[in-house]
DNA sequence: AAAGTCTGCAACCGCTTTCTT
DNA sequence: CAAGAAAGCGGTTGCAGACTT
């Protein structure tokens, strides 16, 4: 059997703690430690539960919380962690020494995702937000050739640009035309965020994929840096196809045979000791928005914050040993 | 000055994972 | 191994103070 119940909830006090309540915390934790949260609030004196002075102690009390603004570098360490874990609160926490994963939920929460959106920049995907884009009347107006496409760089999701850009550049228009119209039905659908996976579930097979895309596009999953988090998603020397739910991106300039299995291939076959296809492929690649004074996103009204903000979510690191211009 | 609205944050809720019996 | 509690975690709520009308 079990463990008996860590408390009676009946009578327990509830709300805000006060200043004793947080003395008799304080001082049970220094005389016998933190833990043992279940006897703890009986032994204090407290009249909580052990999940509300656990929380209490973790989250306020503890003596080693850095208190106060949180400083310019640990907002860019939290928009690049964010952009790479998600709302992985606790694992972000670890990484800022003295900030708890309740303090930083609550910072991006009030502070971080809210001058995000008002940059144009979705909080979710950390790209700026096709769906600030009238792209129906894109298609509708304009020629759909490269120097159209590539005269929205500025404006659109690089990634979703630059897979159109391939597209375009096979004459397949339809095709993109289809994949522009799904990102947009699905950027609707999500309440105006972002996608990064493929646009429907239904197309995320491979037969119904092949719709869209031929299979010279790598499934990345490059959101995903640290491989300790996830399973590896590029087995062995394969390159694979998406699957449902996969995440894919197309490096900035990639040319339509860059990312041909031969040439991936071909890389991991003549690859150095330390040469690592996963973390190639799991590596973000692209640094996609060019950021000058002509970008809508960036322009001359944004302060130095929003400028330094924007900028240092597409901060990504090139694994070491890798000779990208050898890929392209 | 009063009422209404917004903002920031501590604390709670409920679900999942880990641990104990 | 199973049951069930503790611990961990992310989302949400409630409230006090600040700000606006």
């Amino acid at each position: 059997m079990g463990r008996s119940p860590c408390c009676d909830k009946n009578g327990l006090k509830k709300g805000p703690w006060t200043q004793e309540e947080d003395l008799k915390l304080m001082e049970y934790v220094q005389l016998h430690g933190p833990g043992n949260w279940r006897t703890l609030p009986k032994n204090a004196g407290l009249q909580r539960c052990g999940k509300s002075c656990r929380l209490r102690w973790t989250n306020y009390l503890r003596p080693d919380i850095k208190r106060g603004r949180f400083s310019f570098e640990e907002e860019e360490t939290i928009i690049q962690l964010h952009s790479v874990l998600g709302n992985k609160w606790s694992a972000i926490a670890a990484r800022l020494p003295g900030r708890t994963d309740n303090e930083i939920k609550n910072y991006w929460n009030t502070h971080i995702r809210k001058r995000l959106l008002r940059n144009g920049i979705d909080p979710v995907t950390h790209t700026p937000r096709l769906d600030l884009l009238d792209i129906s009347s894109i298609l509708n107006s304009a020629q759909l050739n490269l120097s159209n496409l590539l005269s929205l760089q500025t404006l659109v999701n690089p990634e979703v640009l630059k897979l159109a850009t391939l597209l375009a550049s096979s004459s397949n228009q339809e095709n993109l035309e289809m994949f522009l119209n799904n990102q947009m039905n699905q950027t609707l659908n999500n309440n105006n965020q972002l996608p990064n996976t493929l646009p429907s579930t239904q197309l995320l097979n491979q037969d119904t994929y092949s719709q869209y895309f031929s299979p010279d596009i790598v499934n990345t999953n490059s959101q995903i840096i640290d491989q300790n988090l996830v399973p590896p998603c590029i087995p062995d020397n394969q390159v694979i196809l998406p699957s449902e739910g996969d995440q894919f991106r197309v490096p900035t300039g990639t040319t339509e045979n860059a990312f041909q299995p031969s040439k991936i291939e071909d890389k991991y076959n003549s690859r150095s000791e330390n040469f690592n296809l996963d973390s190639v492929l799991l590596t973000p690649m692209s640094s996609p928005t060019p950021l000058n004074s002509s970008s809508t996103l960036v322009n001359s009204s944004s302060t130095d914050d929003d400028r330094e903000t924007y900028c240092s979510m597409f901060k990504f690191e090139i694994p070491e040993g890798l000779e990208f211009d050898d890929f392209m």
